[in-house]
DNA sequence: CTACAATCGGAGTCTCAACTCCTGTTGAGT
DNA sequence: ACTCAACAGGAGTTGAGACTCCGATTGTAG
């Protein structure tokens, strides 16, 4: 298997790995690989030494940072309420988007059909066990599944982070999104743009 | 002022241009402009004779599709039905972003709360008749602005450009936001995340 | 038709960032 | 303490794309 490796290196691929969390997060993924280098306080054949490709970086980054959220969504999926949980989850993640860059690229990732990597699977399943909850406590629509909710998370992250909103129009925001997530009391009659759901 | 251009030079500016549109909005701003002298039929002394930056380049494709789909929005206020009008309107541009990677860019702009130029404000200024009229209507509700709708459009259509959404998904997510829009018949009550509207 | 200024074209320059290579250094087993 | 494989570091290579320069062309005024 893998040997362990020699201390110093050890100490250097948790420097190089903290500091592209802090880089990436700041300017995104376009950010130089030279920077974080430097920002970890190593040199730039070090840093490629540990991670062969810039690429492959930014996806350890990545897989980090889905762990990271995925525990704490099972957790709000755990613990107590369903019902605030679901839309807890929802603004804490838009709020977030804003300064780290990096939750974009990785709700982008989970938005595709079949995610390769398990982190992103586990990140999914665990927003769609708190959609569930949500919906058995009726705070959220039947007819709604991830698919929609990533989608309507990763477009507002999106949108929120590209032109920095006020904190009013992200709150303003949200409310529309959220009023749409939520039954409609009166929702006989009138034709809805919604098919039902079919598989 | 300035002197009209030699009957050449009206030509490949022309082409230029066409390139450019059909070029950005496939594949984004990042489009090499080596590809679009390509395409034109030009070479790169052209191109650069004409626009001298990309920058200045990608404004004036810019330019152009604020005052085409401006135009196509205030068509929309003005002839009939302002009820239907917006949602046809909201559809219709996420529908479009799929393919016009430039729309996106150019609601972006349009979302900067003041825009310098004039194009981007006329578009923004169509929106908001056009969400008027659909307020008067009684079919959007009242506490919404322009900014939130922008807000909204923008996210969607980031979204849905970046991965590529079947058309259900669409529709699906659409749907959301639209009941989300919708002035709610049974919001008597329950304490809103919406503050009342201050300005 | 001629002259010539406006225009064209694309090889070449410049810049920037990813990635390589090789020399010097160091942790750790003996 | 000694040895040496593993590792650090950064100058240098490579590639891509924006932009420049100037000799070759061409529209058009006279």
């Amino acid at each position: 298997m893998t040997r362990s490796l020699r201390s110093d290196a050890q100490r250097n691929r948790l420097r190089i790995l903290e500091a592209a969390e802090v880089v990436f997060a700041m300017k995104g993924p376009s950010a130089s690989t030279e920077e974080i280098a430097q920002r970890a306080g190593v040199g730039i054949g070090t840093l490629f030494r540990h991670f062969p490709t810039k690429k492959a970086l930014l996806q350890a980054i990545l897989k980090e940072l889905a762990v990271r959220i995925a525990t704490e969504t099972e957790e709000l999926v755990r613990s107590g309420e369903p019902a605030s949980a679901f839309y807890e989850f929802f603004s804490r993640m838009v709020g977030q988007a804003t300064k780290q860059k990096t939750v974009v690229g990785l709700l982008a990732e989970a938005g595709i059909a079949v995610s390769v990597a398990k982190p992103v699977n586990a990140l999914r399943d665990a927003v769609e066990a708190l959609l569930a909850g949500a919906q058995r406590a009726g705070k959220v629509r039947q007819d709604v599944g991830v698919a929609e909710v990533l989608a309507l998370l990763t477009g507002v992250c999106q949108a929120s982070m590209h032109a920095d909103w006020s904190e009013e129009l992200q709150d303003r925001t949200l409310a529309v999104v959220f009023d749409g997530l939520r039954p409609n009391p009166a929702s006989d009659g009138g034709p809805s743009l919604l098919r039902s759901r079919s598989a």
